[in-house]
DNA sequence: ATGAGGGTTCCAGTGACGGGAAGGTCAAGG
DNA sequence: CCTTGACCTTCCCGTCACTGGAACCCTCAT
C-alpha cells in the first residue's frame, strides 16, 4: 500500500503519515522508486494513533502506549496510570473552560449588544466592576 | 515604571510584555538608555489584555477588543458579537472534551490496572471492540 | 573595581502538524 | 515515443503565544 491509500484507510492526512514516521512512530517498508510501502501492521499501527490522537492523547503519551500495546508482557496498570493522568488533565481543561464559559455567557447576557457604546463586557475587562 | 514593576503589577511575564509590544498592542515609551518606560494608560492596556486572554480571547481577538475599548464610537454590538463567537468555540472544546472525558472514563474503569497484560484500553485503541 | 540586579536584543524551541515549492515516478492515452 | 496528470519524494517555513537562554548594556552600592 501507497501512503495515499493507507491516508485513505486510515483517515489520517498523508503529511501526518510522515510526521508519525519522522518522529519514529512508524517505520514503513520503502520500495525500489523510494515510495513508502505500508503493511498491515503498519495500517494497524497507524489506527492505533488515530484513536488514540482522538481521545485527546500527546503524542509522547502515544510512544508509551504502543510500546505497551506492543509488549505482551505488560501491566495493565502501566496503560491505566497513562490513561488516567490524561484523563486528570482533561478534567482541568473542561474546569477551566467552564469557568471561561461562566464569565463570558454572564458578561454576553449583560451586554445589550446594540448600537450604543455601553458594554459590560469591555468594563469588565477594562477593570472597572 | 520599569517593565520589572509592570510585571508585577500586572501579573504578566516581562517576556510577554515586550512581546505584546512587538505584535503592537501596547507603545511604551523609551527612556534615554532604552529602557522601556510605560505609562498608566499601558498598564491599563495590560491589565486589560491580560484579562481578556484569561478568558481564552486570541491575540486577535485581543486586538480587536482593545481597539473597540479605545473607540467611543464603538457598538456594543461589535463586542457582543466577538464574545459570542468565542463562547461558541469554547463550547465546541467542552464538548469534544466530555466526549473524551466519557470515553476515557469508561474504558480506565473498565481495565483492573494490575500486572496482567489484558487491557480493554489497548484493545479498544487496538480497535478490537 | 566589582558585583548584583535590573534592563536590552536576538535566536531557537515548543506541539502537532499544514502549505507549498521543486522535483522524481508511474500508468494511460494520442 | 511523448505527454499529461496523478501520484510520490524531500525540504523548509508558518502556525500560536509565548518561554528559555545567550550575549550584552545600565545603574547603584560596596
Amino acid at each position: 500500500m501507497n501512503i495515499g491509500d493507507v491516508a485513505e484507510n486510515t483517515g489520517l492526512p498523508a503529511k501526518t503519515i510522515r510526521y508519525y514516521e519522522d518522529i519514529g512512530l512508524i517505520k514503513p517498508m520503502r520500495d525500489g522508486n523510494g515510495y513508502r510501502r505500508f503493511r498491515d501492521q503498519d495500517v494497524h499501527k497507524l489506527n492505533f494513533l488515530g484513536r488514540a490522537r482522538a481521545l485527546g492523547f500527546t503524542i509522547e503519551d502515544c510512544r508509551t502506549l504502543l510500546a505497551l500495546y506492543e509488549d505482551e508482557t505488560r501491566a495493565s496498570a502501566d496503560v491505566k496510570r497513562v490513561a488516567r493522568e490524561h484523563l486528570t488533565q482533561i478534567e482541568a481543561k473542561i474546569a477551566d473552560l467552564n469557568a471561561m464559559r461562566g464569565t463570558l455567557s454572564h458578561l454576553i447576557d449583560a451586554c445589550a449588544g446594540d448600537d450604543r457604546p455601553d458594554c459590560p463586557i469591555l468594563k469588565d475587562l477594562g477593570g472597572k466592576s
